[in-house]
DNA sequence: ATACTGCATTCACTATTTTGAATATTCAAG
DNA sequence: CTTGAATATTCAAAATAGTGAATGCAGTAT
Protein backbone atom coordinates (compact mmCIF):
# COMPACT_ATOMS: atom_id res chain seq x y z
CA UNK A 1 0.00 0.00 0.00
CA UNK A 2 2.23 2.59 -1.12
CA UNK A 3 1.42 6.46 -0.24
CA UNK A 4 0.76 8.46 -3.05
CA UNK A 5 0.92 11.51 -0.81
CA UNK A 6 2.61 14.41 -2.16
CA UNK A 7 5.78 15.31 -0.15
CA UNK A 8 5.73 18.47 -1.13
CA UNK A 9 2.86 19.34 1.33
CA UNK A 10 4.87 17.47 4.57
CA UNK A 11 8.19 19.62 3.11
CA UNK A 12 5.90 22.53 3.34
CA UNK A 13 4.37 22.00 6.67
CA UNK A 14 8.09 21.63 7.80
CA UNK A 15 9.22 25.07 6.51
CA UNK A 16 6.13 26.44 8.15
CA UNK A 17 6.89 25.02 11.55
CA UNK A 18 10.32 26.68 11.03
CA UNK A 19 9.13 30.07 10.23
CA UNK A 20 9.15 31.76 13.09
CA UNK A 21 12.40 33.29 15.30
CA UNK A 22 11.27 31.60 18.95
CA UNK A 23 10.94 28.66 17.47
CA UNK A 24 14.09 28.76 15.41
CA UNK A 25 15.95 29.70 18.77
CA UNK A 26 14.24 26.65 20.76
CA UNK A 27 15.92 24.56 18.40
CA UNK A 28 18.56 25.75 18.47
CA UNK A 29 19.41 25.53 21.47
CA UNK A 30 17.85 22.17 21.61
CA UNK A 31 20.36 21.32 19.17
CA UNK A 32 23.41 21.50 21.56
CA UNK A 33 21.38 19.53 24.32
CA UNK A 34 17.85 18.63 25.76
CA UNK A 35 16.18 21.42 27.49
CA UNK A 36 13.14 21.31 30.13
CA UNK A 37 10.90 24.21 29.39
CA UNK A 38 11.93 26.84 32.30
CA UNK A 39 15.14 26.10 30.73
CA UNK A 40 13.88 27.53 27.85
CA UNK A 41 11.49 29.71 29.15
CA UNK A 42 14.36 31.41 31.55
CA UNK A 43 16.79 31.53 27.86
CA UNK A 44 14.22 33.31 25.90
CA UNK A 45 12.93 35.67 28.37
CA UNK A 46 9.55 35.14 27.43
CA UNK A 47 6.55 34.46 29.27
CA UNK A 48 5.52 30.42 30.02
CA UNK A 49 2.91 30.05 28.34
CA UNK A 50 4.25 31.63 25.54
CA UNK A 51 6.82 29.04 24.95
CA UNK A 52 4.63 26.07 25.91
CA UNK A 53 2.59 27.16 23.27
CA UNK A 54 5.75 27.25 20.45
CA UNK A 55 6.90 23.95 21.76
CA UNK A 56 3.34 22.55 20.94
CA UNK A 57 3.49 24.06 17.54
CA UNK A 58 6.92 22.12 16.91
CA UNK A 59 5.78 19.05 18.52
CA UNK A 60 2.83 18.86 16.28
CA UNK A 61 5.02 19.50 13.75
CA UNK A 62 7.06 16.04 14.72
CA UNK A 63 10.12 18.37 15.16
CA UNK A 64 11.08 17.95 19.15
CA UNK A 65 10.25 15.02 21.16
CA UNK A 66 9.66 15.01 25.12
CA UNK A 67 9.67 13.13 28.44
CA UNK A 68 8.88 13.83 31.62
CA UNK A 69 11.29 13.82 34.57
CA UNK A 70 8.55 14.03 37.66
CA UNK A 71 7.37 17.67 37.49
CA UNK A 72 9.85 18.87 34.73
CA UNK A 73 9.31 17.54 31.09
CA UNK A 74 12.62 17.91 28.79
CA UNK A 75 12.47 18.31 25.17
CA UNK A 76 15.08 17.40 22.21
CA UNK A 77 14.99 17.77 18.66
CA UNK A 78 13.01 14.51 17.51
CA UNK A 79 15.51 14.07 14.22
CA UNK A 80 19.73 14.75 13.91
CA UNK A 81 18.82 15.50 10.48
CA UNK A 82 17.13 18.52 11.49
CA UNK A 83 20.19 19.84 13.12
CA UNK A 84 21.74 19.73 9.87
CA UNK A 85 19.20 21.55 8.09
CA UNK A 86 18.80 24.20 10.33
CA UNK A 87 23.40 24.90 10.03
CA UNK A 88 22.81 24.73 6.58
CA UNK A 89 19.94 27.54 6.31
CA UNK A 90 22.11 30.10 8.18
CA UNK A 91 24.63 29.29 5.40
CA UNK A 92 21.65 30.31 3.36
CA UNK A 93 20.50 33.00 5.29
CA UNK A 94 24.56 34.47 5.46
CA UNK A 95 25.10 33.68 1.40
CA UNK A 96 21.48 34.81 0.57
CA UNK A 97 20.51 37.91 2.76
CA UNK A 98 24.18 38.99 4.33
CA UNK A 99 27.57 38.09 6.30
CA UNK A 100 26.84 39.99 8.96
CA UNK A 101 24.05 38.59 10.62
CA UNK A 102 24.10 37.67 14.03
CA UNK A 103 22.69 34.55 15.68
CA UNK A 104 22.37 34.17 19.42
CA UNK A 105 24.38 32.31 21.07
CA UNK A 106 23.27 29.37 23.10
CA UNK A 107 23.53 30.39 26.74
CA UNK A 108 25.84 28.97 29.90
CA UNK A 109 24.74 25.06 31.08
CA UNK A 110 23.56 26.58 34.06
CA UNK A 111 21.09 29.27 34.72
CA UNK A 112 20.23 31.54 37.90
CA UNK A 113 16.75 32.34 37.01
CA UNK A 114 15.75 28.74 36.27
CA UNK A 115 14.69 26.58 38.94
CA UNK A 116 15.59 23.35 37.19
CA UNK A 117 18.00 20.88 39.25
CA UNK A 118 20.49 21.13 36.40
CA UNK A 119 20.13 24.63 37.07
CA UNK A 120 20.38 25.00 40.46
CA UNK A 121 23.05 22.15 41.45
CA UNK A 122 20.47 19.98 43.17
CA UNK A 123 21.36 15.77 42.49
CA UNK B 1 29.86 49.31 11.69
CA UNK B 2 29.11 45.21 12.76
CA UNK B 3 25.16 44.90 11.86
CA UNK B 4 24.26 43.66 15.33
CA UNK B 5 20.90 42.29 13.25
CA UNK B 6 19.29 39.11 14.77
CA UNK B 7 19.81 36.52 12.01
CA UNK B 8 16.96 34.54 13.39
CA UNK B 9 14.66 36.91 11.54
CA UNK B 10 16.23 36.30 8.41
CA UNK B 11 16.52 32.17 8.82
CA UNK B 12 12.36 32.30 9.96
CA UNK B 13 11.56 34.81 6.54
CA UNK B 14 14.00 32.27 4.56
CA UNK B 15 11.87 29.24 6.05
CA UNK B 16 8.51 31.37 5.67
CA UNK B 17 8.90 31.83 1.75
CA UNK B 18 9.68 28.00 1.48
CA UNK B 19 6.60 27.00 3.67
CA UNK B 20 4.17 26.51 0.52
CA UNK B 21 4.14 23.56 -2.27
CA UNK B 22 3.83 25.72 -5.08
CA UNK B 23 6.99 27.74 -4.11
CA UNK B 24 8.87 24.32 -3.17
CA UNK B 25 7.45 22.70 -6.76
CA UNK B 26 8.77 26.17 -8.38
CA UNK B 27 12.23 26.15 -6.91
CA UNK B 28 12.39 22.25 -7.17
CA UNK B 29 12.47 22.82 -11.11
CA UNK B 30 14.35 25.79 -10.91
CA UNK B 31 17.19 23.57 -8.96
CA UNK B 32 17.64 21.64 -12.21
CA UNK B 33 17.51 24.68 -14.96
CA UNK B 34 15.84 27.76 -15.24
CA UNK B 35 12.82 28.34 -17.18
CA UNK B 36 10.15 30.98 -17.76
CA UNK B 37 6.98 31.93 -16.53
CA UNK B 38 5.06 29.94 -19.27
CA UNK B 39 7.10 27.29 -18.86
CA UNK B 40 6.64 27.33 -15.22
CA UNK B 41 2.61 27.67 -15.89
CA UNK B 42 2.65 24.77 -18.09
CA UNK B 43 4.29 22.59 -15.56
CA UNK B 44 2.50 23.51 -12.55
CA UNK B 45 -1.00 23.82 -14.46
CA UNK B 46 -2.01 26.65 -12.93
CA UNK B 47 -3.01 30.03 -14.10
CA UNK B 48 -0.49 32.59 -15.07
CA UNK B 49 -1.04 35.00 -12.56
CA UNK B 50 -0.90 32.71 -9.83
CA UNK B 51 2.17 31.33 -10.72
CA UNK B 52 3.63 35.08 -11.00
CA UNK B 53 2.48 35.64 -7.68
CA UNK B 54 4.06 33.03 -6.28
CA UNK B 55 7.46 34.43 -7.89
CA UNK B 56 6.95 37.79 -6.66
CA UNK B 57 6.77 36.22 -2.93
CA UNK B 58 10.36 34.25 -4.08
CA UNK B 59 11.81 37.20 -5.34
CA UNK B 60 11.04 39.28 -2.63
CA UNK B 61 12.67 36.82 -0.36
CA UNK B 62 15.64 36.89 -2.46
CA UNK B 63 15.30 33.46 -3.56
CA UNK B 64 15.29 33.82 -7.20
CA UNK B 65 16.58 35.77 -9.82
CA UNK B 66 15.53 36.69 -12.87
CA UNK B 67 16.37 38.06 -16.64
CA UNK B 68 14.66 38.90 -19.96
CA UNK B 69 14.80 37.97 -23.07
CA UNK B 70 12.69 39.35 -25.12
CA UNK B 71 9.07 39.05 -24.16
CA UNK B 72 10.25 35.84 -22.10
CA UNK B 73 11.43 36.33 -18.46
CA UNK B 74 13.14 33.44 -17.23
CA UNK B 75 14.26 32.97 -13.21
CA UNK B 76 16.73 30.72 -11.39
CA UNK B 77 17.81 30.22 -8.16
CA UNK B 78 19.44 32.90 -6.70
CA UNK B 79 21.97 30.40 -4.71
CA UNK B 80 23.06 27.12 -5.37
CA UNK B 81 22.91 26.49 -1.15
CA UNK B 82 19.26 26.41 -1.98
CA UNK B 83 19.21 23.68 -3.83
CA UNK B 84 21.36 21.78 -1.25
CA UNK B 85 19.07 23.33 1.46
CA UNK B 86 16.36 21.85 -0.53
CA UNK B 87 17.51 18.31 -1.12
CA UNK B 88 18.43 18.48 3.05
CA UNK B 89 14.70 19.26 3.90
CA UNK B 90 13.68 16.44 1.58
CA UNK B 91 15.76 13.87 3.86
CA UNK B 92 14.40 15.43 6.95
CA UNK B 93 10.77 14.91 5.84
CA UNK B 94 11.31 11.54 4.73
CA UNK B 95 12.97 10.66 8.18
CA UNK B 96 10.57 12.71 10.57
CA UNK B 97 7.37 11.72 8.52
CA UNK B 98 7.53 9.02 6.48
CA UNK B 99 9.88 6.87 3.58
CA UNK B 100 7.04 6.92 1.39
CA UNK B 101 6.35 10.67 0.37
CA UNK B 102 6.64 11.03 -3.14
CA UNK B 103 7.67 14.03 -4.75
CA UNK B 104 6.69 15.02 -8.25
CA UNK B 105 9.48 14.58 -11.23
CA UNK B 106 10.52 17.42 -13.28
CA UNK B 107 8.92 16.62 -16.12
CA UNK B 108 10.68 16.14 -19.92
CA UNK B 109 12.36 19.94 -20.59
CA UNK B 110 10.22 19.89 -23.70
CA UNK B 111 6.10 20.62 -23.09
CA UNK B 112 3.74 20.62 -25.84
CA UNK B 113 1.64 23.35 -23.98
CA UNK B 114 4.24 25.69 -23.83
CA UNK B 115 4.61 28.52 -26.26
CA UNK B 116 8.36 29.06 -25.37
CA UNK B 117 11.09 28.87 -28.07
CA UNK B 118 13.10 25.80 -26.10
CA UNK B 119 9.32 23.95 -25.90
CA UNK B 120 8.70 24.75 -29.76
CA UNK B 121 12.05 24.15 -30.74
CA UNK B 122 12.00 27.57 -32.36
CA UNK B 123 15.95 28.33 -32.64
C1' DA C 1 -0.53 53.62 -34.72
C1' DT C 2 -2.99 48.74 -33.29
C1' DA C 3 -2.95 44.32 -31.67
C1' DC C 4 -1.12 40.45 -29.52
C1' DT C 5 1.69 37.91 -26.19
C1' DG C 6 3.97 37.01 -21.90
C1' DC C 7 4.25 38.59 -17.47
C1' DA C 8 3.21 41.59 -13.31
C1' DT C 9 0.34 43.91 -10.15
C1' DT C 10 -3.71 45.32 -7.59
C1' DC C 11 -7.85 44.64 -5.08
C1' DA C 12 -11.07 42.36 -2.23
C1' DC C 13 -12.03 38.46 0.37
C1' DT C 14 -11.11 34.46 3.03
C1' DA C 15 -8.23 31.61 5.89
C1' DT C 16 -4.52 30.99 8.84
C1' DT C 17 -1.14 32.48 12.20
C1' DT C 18 0.36 35.12 16.09
C1' DT C 19 -0.07 36.75 20.62
C1' DG C 20 -1.78 37.84 25.33
C1' DA C 21 -4.65 36.64 29.01
C1' DA C 22 -6.88 33.45 31.61
C1' DT C 23 -7.42 28.87 32.99
C1' DA C 24 -6.49 23.92 33.32
C1' DT C 25 -3.63 19.89 34.16
C1' DT C 26 -0.17 17.05 36.25
C1' DC C 27 2.85 15.75 39.62
C1' DA C 28 5.12 15.92 44.25
C1' DA C 29 4.96 17.01 48.96
C1' DG C 30 2.79 17.56 53.27
C1' DC D 1 -7.06 16.09 50.37
C1' DT D 2 -4.81 20.56 49.89
C1' DT D 3 -1.00 23.25 48.27
C1' DG D 4 2.45 24.70 45.21
C1' DA D 5 5.38 24.23 41.16
C1' DA D 6 5.98 23.21 36.32
C1' DT D 7 3.75 22.83 32.21
C1' DA D 8 -0.30 22.75 28.92
C1' DT D 9 -4.45 24.34 26.88
C1' DT D 10 -8.16 27.42 25.55
C1' DC D 11 -10.10 31.56 23.84
C1' DA D 12 -10.42 35.77 21.47
C1' DA D 13 -8.38 39.72 19.14
C1' DA D 14 -5.04 41.41 15.88
C1' DA D 15 -1.96 40.64 12.29
C1' DT D 16 -0.55 38.21 8.27
C1' DA D 17 -0.80 35.13 4.37
C1' DG D 18 -3.38 32.79 0.50
C1' DT D 19 -6.38 33.15 -3.44
C1' DG D 20 -9.31 34.50 -7.54
C1' DA D 21 -10.63 38.04 -10.58
C1' DA D 22 -9.59 41.89 -12.97
C1' DT D 23 -6.41 44.87 -14.83
C1' DG D 24 -1.88 46.91 -16.13
C1' DC D 25 2.51 46.92 -18.55
C1' DA D 26 6.38 45.88 -21.64
C1' DG D 27 7.95 44.01 -25.56
C1' DT D 28 7.06 42.34 -30.48
C1' DA D 29 5.03 42.30 -34.73
C1' DT D 30 2.03 44.12 -38.27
Amino acid sequence: MAKIANGLKAQAQLFRALSHPVRLRILGILAQQEACVCHLTAILGQRQPYVSQQLATLREAGLVADRRDGTLIYYRLADDHLAILLDESKRVVRDLMGESLAFPPVPAETLANCPCPRCQGVG
